[in-house]
DNA sequence: ATCCAATATTTGGAAGTTAAAATAGTTTCC
DNA sequence: GGAAACTATTTTAACTTCCAAATATTGGAT
């Protein structure tokens, strides 16, 4: 069992011992007041691209991109199951047309429906089908067995990321000082 | 001035106050001991979100995406400005065909140099040319004056995030204990 | 010398994203 | 009652990412 540089996209091997705190070093040399900013920017990405290529991993086999897991996991949790297509927007914090897109491609495989609302015409509802449902319930559970890609991380460290990023939204204005 | 429902993909507003402290209440009846996991997770994804978009914003003016931004940046920081294809896969932990796609695109604005290597005619090297660099340059000037979209953020903050986070790293097996 | 397994890159295709424009329906306000 | 302004969704087009398969090239084993 050599130590190979395997294949490097969703899990890999970089070829530094911290190519992050390599980086840092780097920076530091030539901008040291904004060294720290920058590798908690390349932080969030570095980990964002191992969670979502984990996190897809874990759906595959159920089907499921993240984005439609997302979608189908929003409405299942909504008491009747439907939301207009634009509150869906809003929620994911996606793009109208990500959302119609998403919808689309569950709606041809019979996990949603789609139906224009009866008090306002311009706006169509999406609702979860009971195959949905229970595809959504699967995948949830697969993902919580999973331990969402870091079930070897305690619990206190799943906190301390929380907390330390909640900061980041704060700090853009998505939320409120708290 | 309104507190209206703004725009919602980019820097959004949600209707919630906090989405992710919902999402995590709403685990905790069901699925209590995952809660936490669930919520650093998602809390990554949607700072990755903010991020990048704040990110690509202060790039735009100088025509570069974050891709290749990553790309430009990595070769203006070898001695030669010269890198095989496949290492920059590597190091920047992509697909190599997305490293095909960026380079492609460099090359004909004429920012990178493609050329087989000597040595091993599999191999094709990127090469950085003197506008590159200079874009590379003036991107990253910017960068550093937007505090890489998370200016009022305190450096210690940030720091706390880098560390946070490595414990990710750590747990997906990216980098050695330390 | 040759064959075969590994390596490096590119191509083609599915998915997702966004911005901008098109379409449709609603509301507001003379 | 009708024009103008606003809102909701979809379409289109341009990018980006990844995967899987194809194409070259190399290097080691026979």
């Amino acid at each position: 069992m050599r130590d190979q540089v395997k294949t490097a996209y969703g899990g890999a091997v970089p070829d530094t011992p911290d190519p992050i705190a390599e980086a840092h070093r780097q920076w530091s040399v030539r901008w040291p007041e904004h060294a720290d900013h920058m590798a908690a920017v390349t932080s969030v990405m570095r980990a964002q691209q191992l969670l979502l290529s984990r996190i897809e991993a874990v759906l595959k086999p159920h089907g499921l991109t993240f984005a439609a897991y997302e979608a189908l996991r929003l409405l299942a949790f909504t008491r009747t199951g439907t939301l207009p297509m634009g509150k869906m927007g809003t929620r994911l914090m996606v793009h109208p047309a990500s959302v119609t897109n998403v919808i689309g491609r569950l709606e041809r495989r019979g996990l949603v429906g789609r139906a224009p609302s009866p008090d306002d015409r311009r706006v169509v509802l999406a609702t979860i089908t009971p195959a949905g449902r229970d595809l959504a319930e699967e995948a949830t559970a697969a993902l919580n067995e999973a331990g969402f890609g870091i079930a070897a991380l305690p619990a206190e460290r799943a906190a301390e990321i929380t907390a330390a990023l909640r900061a980041v939204r704060v700090s853009v204005g998505e939320l409120a000082e708290g």
